[in-house]
DNA sequence: CTGATGAAAGACAAGCTGTCTCGCGAAATG
DNA sequence: CATTTCGCGAGACAGCTTGTCTTTCATCAG
């Protein structure tokens, strides 16, 4: 066998760049949820290349979802969490949060259809939510700000920052974002906090 | 031709027989979607036979749909709707909605799941509540109950009363029916009312 | 009896996923 | 330059699914 050492160079960029042209191909469909075929005659792949690369359906739709939650703008919700102010910190996670679904609205719709193949994969994304909430929740209590309890906090704010509630009032509603964003925080604001904020207040 | 004229008993009777069959068959299958063959081979009916009754695979789901909504205890929402308080409307239209939910989950997952080949009938299904969510809304607004705008508060009552809040907070959080209508009551009392009920109140 | 009808049986086409094999051409290595 | 090694195209094949159509049969109405 005497397997020679190989470092990849040129072979493993241009691999790499198959499988961004896939994804990209993907992106490009939504939100029209396509087959495997599809996507490689687009791709201007062959489809057991789409194989190759991703194993399966289940394969390319997983990677879409990890691609969804590198890019998506995550940033901005890690800035928001990092506020002193733990009124800041709902308003921010409230907001900064409904524009990421905002932004990637047709991936998240195609996804939630392909759930049952995905084997939980979005549910095990989404504890990563449910633990920054109950972070959030723990810190309004501990500043004297609930009108709830603490648990209780956690169910709306789960309720409130899934997905599902965005896409109920931007698609269902017909929404543009901001106002989602502003229909979701009022909801939360009154409904945990002690002393909500006035309305119309600008932080 | 002289097509005759032709007046069905046992036939049309064992018709709707088969028909009662195919639909049972397809709530025992659940929460699994079933293929129309696996359908037809469980409910000891060929598969022609379904195609024959509903159409296609989406005729058979859009009956679902059907009936779902035909049987499934709108009898307590109606109920819920003509309470001449408005308070006991609101309390009355979130919980008996809530216990639909209950107990057709399955159902409404599977037929969520094939939303897409469904054209915009649920969609159509929504309409009514909606309808009902305005009445609701100018009820309390005419009593002088809301704390928010009108519109504002149609939006809070369309997130909170639909099927994806129900299921985040019981599939997704793990509570029970009557917890997770709890939950749900008292986001729309605080949000919505100049003065939420006291914790605990009964009515 | 005779025509109408509910329903089974099954052939067929088309689209989808998934697996596997063959082979070419280009890059990496010595 | 010769030899590996790898990325990838091409395509066959199996199996499942929806959807259509034809044939056949038993039963019920007049």
């Amino acid at each position: 066998m005497a397997t020679r050492r190989y470092e990849q160079r040129l072979r493993a960029q241009s691999a790499e760049q198959t499988r961004r042209r896939i994804l990209d191909t993907v992106y490009d469909q939504l939100p029209k949820i396509p087959s495997v075929d599809a996507v490689a005659r687009q791709a201007g792949v062959a489809r057991s290349t789409v194989y190759l690369v991703f194993g399966s359906r289940a394969g390319l739709f997983d990677a879409l979802l990890r691609d969804v939650s590198e890019r998506g703008g995550f940033a901005d919700l890690v800035l928001a969490v990092q506020d002193p102010d733990p009124l800041t910190h709902l308003r921010g996670a409230v907001v900064a949060n409904t524009r990421i679904y905002g932004r990637q609205r047709d991936a998240l719709v195609a996804l939630r259809a392909e759930a049952a193949s995905l084997e939980g994969a979005l549910e095990r994304m989404e504890q990563g939510r449910l633990g920054g909430l109950i972070h959030l929740a723990n810190r309004l209590d501990e500043h004297g700000l609930l009108a709830v309890a603490k648990d209780v906090a956690v169910d709306v704010l789960w309720t409130l920052t899934g997905f599902e509630a965005f896409d109920a009032l931007h698609t269902g509603r017909g929404l543009p974002v901001d106002d989602v964003a502003a229909r979701l925080l009022v909801t939360a604001e009154r409904t945990l906090l002690r002393v909500p904020p006035a309305e119309g207040a600008r932080g």
